[in-house]
DNA sequence: CACTGGCATTCACGGCGACGAAACAGATCA
DNA sequence: TGATCTGTTTCGTCGCCGTGAATGCCAGTG
């Protein structure tokens, strides 16, 4: 998503219709006006006459915060957006090795190595969890894709 | 809570000690260091020299976005939004730890230290202080979540 | 076009262990 | 004394995991 750049105080009307979609901005502050009090954290501002690094630095950090790849913490929680969950072991390790190849196809033996190193379990030990997986994810508006002979892909 | 102010580079030890603890901060960048790109909404940054009007905005524009999370003060007062309750000892010193972590995952044992920092009581007595504080957490529209052999997370 | 074989999805079940809930009893405090 | 806080026991419930079997989907073949 594209961080927005405005003039404040003279896009005040811009402002808040970009705060109502939740997208990031930065506002541009005339150098005698005092910036604006805000608590979204989608919002950033700095102040007239720009230095050009210090805006790329905050447009940055804005983007890091928008990044629409989900997360996977050490204890299981994968959150995405605003939401999260907790994933069972097995299913942890497989979401760590296809958030790894984040919309890319992930192989069904890759995915076993990963969830199961030392044993060869049967087929369909996977099938399972990748199912259980998938219902696991959806309220958070994640999907696993099916590439049929290929593997799996994760995505939005 | 209060936000800290610190220096960059000079306290980065520091910084992230605070970005552990879930803490506001900002960072007075020296004049030709370029400042730190994060996610972290509670953390923002100035550059030296600051301007003091500029250093209150951003301070005051932190204290809003940590705002949405509850407080505990000392005599077991736990306040969120418009409502509050009060916590036995017991309960308190739990949630504590829960809102230093709060969002996070806090692991049995280290409620189990923080609740009974001398003896090591049997598994169900934190369960049911669990069990309990939940009671008392649900009228406020906090909530705690369990991570399955993992331990704890409150969140709204 | 229908058939067929292989792959994938889904459901239901049972075992195991972790966690939750209720009830009770002693301790503490106002 | 009455209310609250706390620890313990006991039992119920739920989540996680593997298995087997039924169903569905798709591609290539004849």
């Amino acid at each position: 998503m594209e961080v927005e750049l405005l003039n404040w105080p003279a896009d005040t009307d811009r402002r808040a219709r970009l705060q109502e979609l939740a997208h990031p901005r930065i506002l541009l502050v005339e150098p005698d006006e005092p910036a604006p009090i805000t608590a979204d954290p989608l919002e950033d501002w700095i102040r007239l006459p720009v230095d050009q690094h210090d805006l790329q630095t905050r447009v940055e950090t804005l983007r890091r915060r928008t990044k629409v790849e989900p997360t996977l913490d050490g204890d299981g929680v994968l959150r995405y957006g605003a939401n999260w969950t907790a994933l069972p072991p097995i299913e942890a390790a497989l979401t760590e090795l296809l958030l790894a190849r984040f919309g890319r196809v992930v192989s069904r033996e890759a995915l076993l190595r990963q969830g199961w190193p030392d044993d060869e379990p049967t087929r369909n030990v996977l099938d399972v969890h990748v199912l259980r997986l998938r219902r696991r994810l959806e309220p958070l508006g994640l999907s696993i894709r099916t590439v049929r002979k290929r593997g799996y892909v994760l995505s939005v």
